[in-house]
DNA sequence: CAATAGATTAGAATGATTTTAAAGAAGAAA
DNA sequence: TTTCTTCTTTAAAATCATTCTAATCTATTG
């Protein structure tokens, strides 16, 4: 039996499977963060967000659940500045514009953009990932 | 007039270009900067090797130094990690490996990669700079 | 030499994130 | 349900990189 005429079952679900318990403060994150379209949120953002929706959590919460999900591979974290990190719901082969002036990050599809001649990594390395920022300004 | 039969009269005539006077700690840290081949460096390495060298500084000086050298485009800002920030005295166009293992960062020179294909940034904005990090571990 | 603008520094402050340890909630067992 | 156990949440303290403050120096110019 899954868990379909229970209410907030798709993040009930995603919790379950990503094998974190579906407590109070994780679904109602899980709502605001999968709920809805691809987002880029910082701890802080989230955190305000979470409480203007009647969420009561604490920021340490805020930043446990972030790094579980990311570890989960539920999110990840992009590094763009120095300092804050940022929270990403698309976990799909993508890169960022990232707007220098008022800190939003951009999804570019990873097939709207595309690296050539990647140089062969050091001997005894292998690429774990390649992040693409294009940093744009007004 | 310029100082070329002075002492250290390289970094003295980078640092007067820069519009920068060229007191013990900038000379000093200009030398370990700039007098060996390109490198990356964080503050508190820089601090380490300065005080290995005999060289008295603190770090304070240090930070203002790696930001007003960045300010005079001597070096520039790399962002790999959350909470560090690592200063390159290549400012040529080029990329990165960043070894996640050990922290190191290691040139991709521009002409070794490139980008196809960047999308038009979002009206109003112009792309400021386009950065790839490549990932990669043992 | 002054005089002055600029630089260095110890130490305090900041800001993001993590840790601690105590209290609370969820799952399993009975 | 009740009980037991394991996770989770949280306020508050701690950490860590970086910046700021304001007092003391130092390079430059007259
Ligand atoms: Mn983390
Ligand atoms: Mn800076
Ligand atoms: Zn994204
Ligand atoms: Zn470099």
């Amino acid at each position: 039996m899954n868990s379909s005429n229970r209410p907030f079952s798709q993040v009930h679900d995603i919790l379950r499977k990503a094998g974190l318990r579906p407590t109070r403060q994780r679904l109602g994150l899980a709502r605001l963060l999968f709920e809805n379209d691809d987002r880029h949120v910082t701890a802080e953002q989230l955190h305000t967000e979470a409480t203007g929706a009647n969420l009561r959590v604490s920021l340490a919460t805020i930043y446990n659940t972030l790094n579980q999900f990311t570890g989960a591979g539920l999110m990840r974290e992009v590094v763009v500045e120095p300092g804050r990190s940022y929270f990403d719901t698309n976990t799909t082969d993508h890169h960022h514009f990232f707007h220098e002036d008022t800190g939003r990050l951009l999804d570019i599809p990873g097939d709207a953009i595309s690296v050539s001649k990647v140089p062969e990594p050091p001997t005894g390395t292998h690429v774990e990932r390649v992040d693409i920022i294009v940093r744009i300004r007004e």
